[in-house]
DNA sequence: GTTTTTTCGTAACGATCGTTACAGTAACGA
DNA sequence: TCGTTACTGTAACGATCGTTACGAAAAAAC
């Protein structure tokens, strides 16, 4: 009985997961909400409370029916297989939609609202001085003999900067020391040796 | 002339460094600053500006006197070395401080204010999840054969999604899709293979 | 048709955000 | 000693945050 409710639930949820993935959780005002679902703020507290209910409702559909190559990969024959389409499942994730680019779940905490954007573009600047940096001392390397011709200095750089990056959100999120010198340590099994 | 400043602008840098490392920049209000410092708020804007120009120059004392590394890691004799330095320096640095871990850099877009907490703890069990299935599928694939008996399942999983989660960082500041092909294919160079 | 129940939107809540007048105070030059 | 200059802290600014009373509106129940 009562009145029915006017707006789609899952359409509802569906744009704050992309307004969710572009700003972060906490970049995320009620303004934008409302904005793109189309539904006023009591509206929204009544149908899925809490900014932070409304948050976890939308991680859940994420995983759901985003990130749904995870148990696709887990069922690859090969440990190497299940690697392999991990990431490019990932990947495809990531670059998908030009709008809110990344995963949600780190964007979840890695972005913000528009105010702070100068402030993340500027890490993001630092982040690439360092990259330089390694790519040109590689390019060194390579011309020294040290890396092989067939090595890509760029990917290495890159590489190295996304076990580095990937370090330390696992570092944030309570990694011991040993479990991260346990990555660096198999990142460091697959580095290119001198052909000599 | 005039009335000489009262407080240690270098201590306060540092109490200030200290908070934007543990909440990020957003995370961390003035009253967390003020605190942390012991300066009142006029004081902190005359002596280094807006929110966003003090976190600049806190960056760059991070640079300068944390991340240290960098410039020593860049003198090593091979690129491998060049790696592995990196590497270590940095898991030394996203472990040091128990009450600020992971790197600031990172943090800064990572960490948020304290009523946030719940969700990030959220996004970082979810995760978790995530490196269970991974590691329960890699000590299967050691019973099968798959992957060499020197293989450490947990090392390999947690080495998996810390590329996982430095590509994400990395789709964020707007990597293309090929620069993360290149970085999954480096990734995976390295990957053990069965024995027989 | 009347009552009941649920949803809708306006409008406001208190709290906190980053920022800044402004008055009081201490150290310098003259 | 006086005037100038710069720093100190109180206290408040307007804006925005997440959240919610409350009355109008609409659909089911009787």
């Amino acid at each position: 009985m009562g009145r029915h409710r006017e707006f789609d639930v899952e359409k509802a949820l569906d744009a704050a997961l992309c307004v969710f993935w572009r700003k972060g959780y906490e970049g995320a005002s009620y303004a934008d909400l409302t904005e793109a679902t189309g539904v006023e703020r009591p509206a929204l507290y009544s149908a899925f409370g809490n900014k932070e209910a409304l948050f976890r409702q939308v991680l859940d559909r994420y995983y759901e029916r985003y990130v749904d190559y995870i148990p696709k990969a887990l069922e690859m024959p090969t440990s190497r297989e299940v690697a392999a389409y991990m990431m490019s499942g990932a990947i495809d994730l990531n670059t998908r939609y030009p709008t809110h680019t990344g995963c949600l779940a780190i964007n979840g905490v890695l972005a913000g609202s528009d105010e702070a954007e100068p402030v993340r573009q500027a890490l993001i600047d630092s982040r690439a001085v360092a990259e330089i940096q390694l790519r040109e001392r590689f390019e060194r390397a390579k011309a020294e003999g040290d890396l092989p011709e067939t090595a890509k200095p760029a990917a290495l750089a890159a590489f190295l900067l996304a076990v580095l990056h990937g370090m330390a959100v696992q570092a944030k999120a309570g990694f011991s020391r040993d479990m991260l010198e346990a990555v660096a340590e198999q990142a460091l099994s697959t580095w290119p040796s001198k052909s000599s």
